[in-house]
DNA sequence: GGTATAGTCTTGTCTATACAACCGGTGCGT
DNA sequence: ACGCACCGGTTGTATAGACAAGACTATACC
């Protein structure tokens, strides 16, 4: 049922309304805290904290000294999660192996060197992994490895751990960069996808930080047909979805 | 130099070193915010709000009753932002042009009356529009927009908003859910994306929700030469970036 | 006229306290 | 053996008050 709900959230919901309502627009001024506290009759603290939450939810933006504002719609930007492919594989009940292809030490590329924030022809690990889904070519995983932050990376053999959560543990990610975009495959990643045409594909590059630094650089490389990357998230939400029935 | 730093902010970090030390594991709990608060020789509220923080970013979980503990570490899941098209067109110093190619009513077809919530048949407000940035195409939009929630949506230009604009403004959305994929362009795709061959596509599909249901349902197709989606997201780092130089 | 200064209003941080809601265990009574 | 009430510990909500820090304005001074 929910009968009661918490004051904070009430006045969320009405500071929500007062923006749909249009009474309030973009970058407006809406009353100050103190006001609000009179206006619903609650402390400061409390309606403090809705307006903390509305401006965690993008909804409004706050400055010191100047005022609280209704934020612009127009940065209302939606999220895409981006996961570990190995849990999403075992989540749809699925079997997930992965062929652990190369593993080596080679000098950075251009690229790479750039990605990882180190010198050209710096020594770099490197691995090539192919996981699978029940047996099928998911993921042509290409990912380089900064050797000082990550020493022992070669010792490794990714059969229980994909590299993505072996590095998670020994260098925890603070950061992570994505570009995603869509590209035909070389016949080389043709033939380990075990593509039978150029069909286009999904790749994503992702590189990650630490505490301590760049940590890697990964090329994912999907088939189209057989990966969708899929996600939501909510934008404005935690005010409105425990309506009583 | 950032002399000061808040003292909720130094718990903060007092608590993420004791994760990343190792000496709080995974799904352990740790101290109560009385016993953090004495600890740290603060209140209860201050402590509790360093706790609240690193429970937003996915550091801890908390349960009423229970207690806090460390959050496992393979919900560390990375974020995409997907924004507006117009925006970032703008942004990269661009100019952003749409052509309105259709803008109709029609039936319903079954995955866009599945996708938003709709009778298969329905009748439901459809437009067509081609993104040109520097007048090279870069995405075409195909949209279906719920005619009870939008019912002015036919009397749109898009000329000055993107009909994702406009949505926004008329029914502020809640929610989104993506999917993302690679595909190759039809031969109409094709033509009015002005593409020299069948080159890989990325296509995005949106649906959107407001606080009344379903709005729009979204394909959004990229010529995979011209567009890449990046974005960022910091995950465990509010707490470590404005150190002193 | 231009520059300090003081004052006021705003948000930001922090304290101390109170009570509610929830979980788990303990012990009692049946 | 089972259920029930109770209790201590935990998080959740809310209050009233204090001072700090930033932005702006009006005033006084040179």
């Amino acid at each position: 049922m929910q009968v009661v709900i918490a004051k904070f959230e009430a006045i969320k919901r009405a500071l929500i309304g007062e923006i749909e309502a249009g009474r309030w627009l973009e970058h407006q001024q809406i009353p100050s805290e103190n006001a609000l506290a009179a206006r619903f009759g609650c402390s400061r603290m409390t309606a403090r904290r809705a307006l903390t939450e509305l401006v965690e939810q993008g909804v409004l933006v706050r400055s010191q000294g100047l005022g609280t504002f209704v934020a612009p719609f127009r940065s209302q930007s939606s999220l895409l999660t981006i996961r570990n492919i190995a849990d999403e594989i075992r989540e749809r009940g699925h079997r997930h192996r992965a062929q652990l292809l190369a593993l080596d030490a080679c000098p950075a590329d251009m690229e790479t060197a750039i990605a990882l924030g180190l010198a050209p022809q710096a020594p770099i690990y490197h691995s090539r992994l192919l996981h699978l889904d029940n047996d099928q070519p998911v993921q042509l995983e290409e990912r380089y490895v900064n050797p000082i932050l990550v020493p022992d990376y070669l010792q490794q053999s990714f059969q229980q751990q994909t590299p993505h959560e072996y590095l998670s543990s020994v260098a925890p990610l603070l950061q992570a960069h994505h570009q995603i975009e869509a590209i035909a495959p070389t016949p080389e990643q043709q033939r380990l996808l075990q593509l039978s045409h150029a069909e286009p594909c999904l790749r994503i590059c992702r590189r990650t930080w630490s505490s301590l630094g760049a940590v890697s650089f990964a090329r994912l490389l999907h088939p189209g047909s057989r990966f969708r990357l899929g996600g939501q998230l909510p934008l404005g939400n935690l005010s409105l979805e425990k309506e009583a029935p």
